[in-house]
DNA sequence: TGTACATCAGTGAACGCGCGTTCACTGATGTAC
DNA sequence: TGTACATCAGTGAACGCGCGTTCACTGATGTAC
């Protein structure tokens, strides 16, 4: 049995598991800094040297949060890469389905009420993820992808214009499920429809 | 002076209201039981008389909060009725003004793990508002409108398929918005930029 | 290679707080007869 | 018209709880010389 050292060793990581846990097990009325230390095995004051307070723990997990959308988005989109249709209709369901696996996560992710928006650590987890949304509909657009610096000093009014169908359409749908808004659609009938709704707005952007 | 009377006389509504102003003033870290109960200028435990308890507060300002949505949107749609370009754009900005004047009464309306989702006035509400926005696209397509009754048993699935797409952007765009998700966007444009969308779905749903 | 010292990352006790719920109660109201 | 009684809508004290933050502290680590 291994003594247990004075130094955690990796504590930051350890604090913002459990933070994930208590949200999959109790949402966000289960989150609490105390309750995160007491899972990570920790006294209740330790996690304010890494994050200072709860707001700081919180703004980490959500910019973890949009990491992981991200790479959910990547991984969907990569192996359908170049069919604009199958990107358009993986992006949506990829996005849909992450608030669904990850709802407390999602919910957390965009309550900016909770969160310092202006962390860099979350706003690139949050340029990074959008990025990947934006480059989506450039290429249903056949214009070139960006980055996510380009996307600091980025006006292109005319694309702006998709852009925000695209994000509010994968947002909305993916938002209305989850929060049960949904009722009208027979439950599995959800995908198809969301599929189908996602081709007819590739064949609107791609302009055919 | 007037004696304060033993029983309040209307002290459902007075705890609402109540409820609504602390959720402006301080979100919804400052909505408790008691401090609706303090405000109303009640003991703390007389609410559990009229809600129950807290989830039943929170479902009828819910169910307020979807009721109000219903009267923003017919009143915005109403001056326009007919022209079907001015609804949908009249919708979209209807909503998100909605989100953006009264952003923690919309949060709490969407916020399925705090309420009692399957309360009836609350149903009844939500089908109220959803049958509004469900009609403007109706119209859009020429359709004959519905009433709140027939969308229980509403399954004409190519209908469907719009509504989503209608719904998912007007929610999308006004949930991004309040979330401060469009930081891509000047502040300025927003507005202009949401109209643009409005009328390119408008006409993607007209099939022009 | 040692050593002094600054800094970092934890501990654990304490503080003050407000919460939701329960309970026995009481004042007011309504109604059956 | 009176009266008994059930019911409703409040009160206020009490319970038990866990929270976030602060504080003086200590053990461990890293680094300058």
């Amino acid at each position: 049995m291994v003594k247990k050292p004075y130094h955690h060793g990796d504590l930051a990581n350890a604090l913002l598991e459990s933070a994930e846990a208590l949200l999959a097990e109790n949402g966000l009325a289960g989150f609490t800094l105390r309750a995160c230390a007491r899972r990570a095995g920790v006294s209740h004051a330790a996690p304010a040297h890494h994050f200072g307070d709860v707001k700081g723990l919180l703004t980490a997990v959500a910019s973890r949060g949009f990491a992981a959308l991200y790479d959910t988005l990547s991984s969907r989109i990569e192996p359908v890469r170049g069919d604009l249709q199958a990107e358009f209709i993986a992006t949506a369901r990829a996005y849909a389905e992450f608030a669904e696996e990850r709802p407390e996560h999602f919910r957390i992710m965009f309550r900016c009420d909770l969160l310092d928006v202006n962390a860099p650590a979350l706003h690139n987890a949050m340029g990074d993820a959008f990025c990947t949304l934006t480059n989506v509909i450039r290429r249903q657009r056949g214009e070139p992808e960006i980055t996510p610096a380009d996307l600091e000093s980025f006006h292109a009014t005319d694309l702006i214009n998709d852009i925000l169908i695209g994000w509010s359409f994968v947002h909305g749908f993916a938002h209305l499920q989850l929060e049960a808004q949904l009722g009208i659609i027979p439950a599995g009938m959800k995908d198809d429809m969301r599929d189908k709704a996602a081709l007819r707005l590739s064949a609107l952007i791609r302009n055919v």
